[in-house]
RNA sequence: GCGGCUGUAGCUCAGCUGGAUAGAGCACCAGAUUCCUAAUCUGGGGGUCGCAGGUUCGAGUCCUGCCAGCCGCACCA
């Protein structure tokens, strides 16, 4: 609707100027900043004023005689310095928004575009599967899981995988802990109680210090992380136990914020599938790799670095692949799995169903499987599946924290040195600054004594076990939410209260993720993230809750009126007051505001419009009310800007997975 | 040293392709509830947009240099 118009009144203005000045110009349209100045705003007399050497409003003035006024559009007016600004037909533009099926469609994208582009691929979440998921971890998720719901929702066909990296040092240094420090056998490892993830969290940073009181130790993790790539022995089966019992917990985490998966990529089937040796003879024959036998690297594989551009600078220009113990690195695996994810790699997984729970959104959840002899036992009664079709996308975009854009940029280079240029150009590093604990929350959780340094954040570390976990986060998101339910609302059931408090407090965490420029660092401060008031989830639900009490309240007092499209389209222009309009045309824009934000990855410019729809209709809500409104007339238009806006809102909270709750 | 990010109100941050009077939340002060439930609204105080140049009719926004902070530049991921 909104960028229809938009597009309309800019190719007039071109056209005008060609009929006026005989000049090509391409006009850049804006928004005035207040309502009353018109619609939409075109700077373009004032770019022209140097070239043409006539005053702007002049230049304007010539435009206009030329213009001829798209459909829609009532009157256009110079304003300022000579902005000419165009007027809607308030009436005409909300019936016809009310006609739209989805209030995103709004003309960006011809029908079928989206699903022509192809699939897209999105791998998040990524956690390695040896400790609980900390707030670090959400923050991923969540910009992950919101931009595979703006892409589902643009149309176009998207795969969100998740990487399990059940063989790498990580896990490796919780086998150790369990079998050298607890003497835990794998049975006592099985049987160990819930929560499982909080369990290994102490092990790991337990494990880490270990580690640093005697380096001879670190031969053990050599020697663990060899039987995890070989998936044979007593260590590698205990690595997939933990792997397995982790990600449980991490889904099960997610699955509390509405966050799923289509398929579980695990690190352990790309060795045993050979992907990484096919991948690794690839990279020997087309010379990406070579082997050092002196040096620094001496033993190693190593791709080199140096004639590319972008690593200039680096003290050592070359980036291990295989170790000189024969395991190999991340960035290894990662190019593999980079090949296959675009089908050209020339192997593929098997696949089994997800043995736990069923997800919210997408009930079946696969993960990947090798029907070798290892794992044969397990897969006959499953049965496994090579028919279906993950990976071999179009585009592929990994959401990973800022700090490895370094790593995706070998990743790509490999991409690049095997010959896969368009490969490499359609590989996207989502890149998100972390989140560190502020000062004031890490004191508050012991994390920072009386004699450390002041004024900063903390990083957070799995290894030292410095971080909030995502489940206490929400144990104390959801407390907090039922404890102000119970205040405000003492009728509410035990039930519709634990319901409702899950609601606010997944609203809560998620909106604060998503607000966040992805370019800055959160400093994570408890006290802000549990803000139910202001700029925060739990307003844009109470938003949506009135209009529906609104309507209840109609309903029950027999006060309905018509707000079909024709009784809008025949209202009063003049009962379409500045502020009315401008929450319909606001809640217009959320088409391309989730274009925008799926193809420039700032997913928090879709918090910033829905607080600031929110925001505007809080403000009406008390200035225009409806019940007890004597015109009839005035009712309907009333009600229809809030119905246009609850259509608007909802969807976007849709897309940034926030629950709308009936009541509050 | 090289690269990336950040510097805007007391605090946390918005500010889209340069454009009309630099905005919001929190905190603070003063108000609004004969109810479409106040998880809300109205009003108020508060700003050398890090510093210095430059480009432009016009710079928080673009360019250059500096200052400060954070993060990378592993046989960890």
């Amino acid at each position: 609707m909104f960028q229809h118009h938009k597009t309309q009144f800019s190719e007039a203005i071109r056209l005008a100027i060609h009929a006026a000045f005989d000049l090509e110009h391409d006009p850049v349209i804006e928004t005035p900043p207040r309502r009353e100045l018109g619609d939409l705003a075109c700077p373009s007399a004032l770019h022209l004023a140097k070239t043409l050497r006539k005053r702007p409003r002049d230049i304007a003035a010539e435009i206009c005689e030329k213009l001829e006024l798209p459909i829609g559009c009532l009157r256009v007016s110079i304003e300022g310095a000579g902005y000419i600004n165009v007027f809607f037909d308030r009436p005409a533009y909300v019936a016809q928004l009310m006609e739209l099926p989805d209030p995103l469609s709004d003309g960006m994208l011809a029908p079928g575009t989206a699903s022509a582009a192809g699939k897209v691929i999105i791998e998040h979440t990524n956690i390695n599967p040896n400790k609980a998921a900390h707030i670090g971890h959400l923050r991923n998720a969540v910009l992950g899981d919101t931009l595979a719901r703006c892409h589902r929702a643009l149309g176009r066909e998207t795969e969100v995988q998740n990487y399990i990296d059940d063989t790498g040092v990580q896990v490796a240094d919780v086998v150790v802990g369990f079998i050298d420090l607890n003497a835990s056998s794998l049975e006592d490892v099985r049987t160990a109680p819930e929560p499982f993830d909080y369990l290994c969290w102490d092990l790991y940073s337990r494990a880490g210090r270990w580690f640093e009181e005697d380096k001879a130790r670190l031969e053990l993790r050599r020697s663990t992380l060899h039987e995890l790539e070989s998936g044979e022995g007593e260590r590698a089966e205990m690595g997939r136990l933990v792997a397995h019992r982790i990600v449980t917990r991490h889904l099960l985490t997610m699955a509390r914020l509405g966050v799923d998966y289509d398929v579980l990529t695990r690190e352990s089937e790309i060795l045993r599938l050979d992907f990484f040796a096919r991948a690794f003879d690839r990279l020997k024959e087309t010379s990406a790799v070579r082997f050092e036998d002196s040096g620094k690297n001496e033993g190693c594989w190593v791709m080199p670095l140096s004639q590319s551009a972008e690593f200039e600078g680096l003290e050592d220009p070359d980036k291990v692949i295989v170790r000189s113990d024969g395991t190999i690195t991340y960035v290894g695996k990662d190019i593999a799995y980079q090949m296959w994810k675009f089908g050209v790699l020339g192997l593929d997984f098997e696949y089994r169903p997800w043995q736990g729970f069923s997800q919210e959104h997408s009930p079946d959840l696969w993960e990947t499987a090798a029907s070798t002899p290892l794992q044969e036992a397990a897969v006959s009664q499953l049965g496994t599946n090579s028919d279906l079709d993950f990976g071999a996308g179009e585009l592929v975009i990994n959401v990973i924290d800022a700090r490895q854009s370094y790593l995706q940029k070998i990743v790509r280079a490999g991409l690049e040195s095997l010959g896969y240029q368009s490969q490499a150009d359609r590989s996207v590093h989502f890149a998100y600054e972390m989140v560190s604990l502020s000062e004031n929350t890490a004191r508050d959780l012991g994390f920072l004594g009386q004699d450390d340094e002041q004024g900063k954040s903390l990083e957070m570390s799995g290894r030292k076990g410095i971080g909030v976990k995502a489940d206490d986060l929400l144990d104390q998101l959801e407390a907090k939410a039922s404890a102000e339910i119970a205040e405000r609302n003492p009728g509410f059931g035990d039930e519709a209260r634990e319901v409702l408090a899950r609601d606010i407090s997944v609203a809560a965490l998620r909106y604060f993720m998503i607000k966040a420029t992805t370019t800055r660092v959160i400093a994570f401060d408890l006290d802000q993230a549990m803000s139910f008031e202001g700029d925060s989830g739990p307003y844009l639900q109470y938003s949506l809750v009135r209009v529906k009490n609104i309507r209840r309240r109609l309903a029950a007092e027999s006060l309905e009126v018509p707000v079909t499209a024709d009784v809008i389209a025949d209202s009063d222009p003049e009962l379409w007051s500045d502020d009315l309009w401008d929450l319909v045309l606001l809640g217009s824009q959320i088409g391309e505001v989730t274009h925008r934000a799926a193809h420039t990855l700032e997913l928090s410019g879709l918090a910033r419009t829905a607080a600031d729809l929110a925001q505007r209709f809080h403000a009406l809500y008390h200035r225009h009310p409806i019940l007890r409104e004597e015109n009839a007339e005035l009712r309907s238009v009333r009600l229809g800007a809030m119905i246009c806006f609850e259509r608007s809102l909802s969807r976007l909270c849709d897309l940034m997975g926030l629950p709308i709750p009936e009541q509050m």
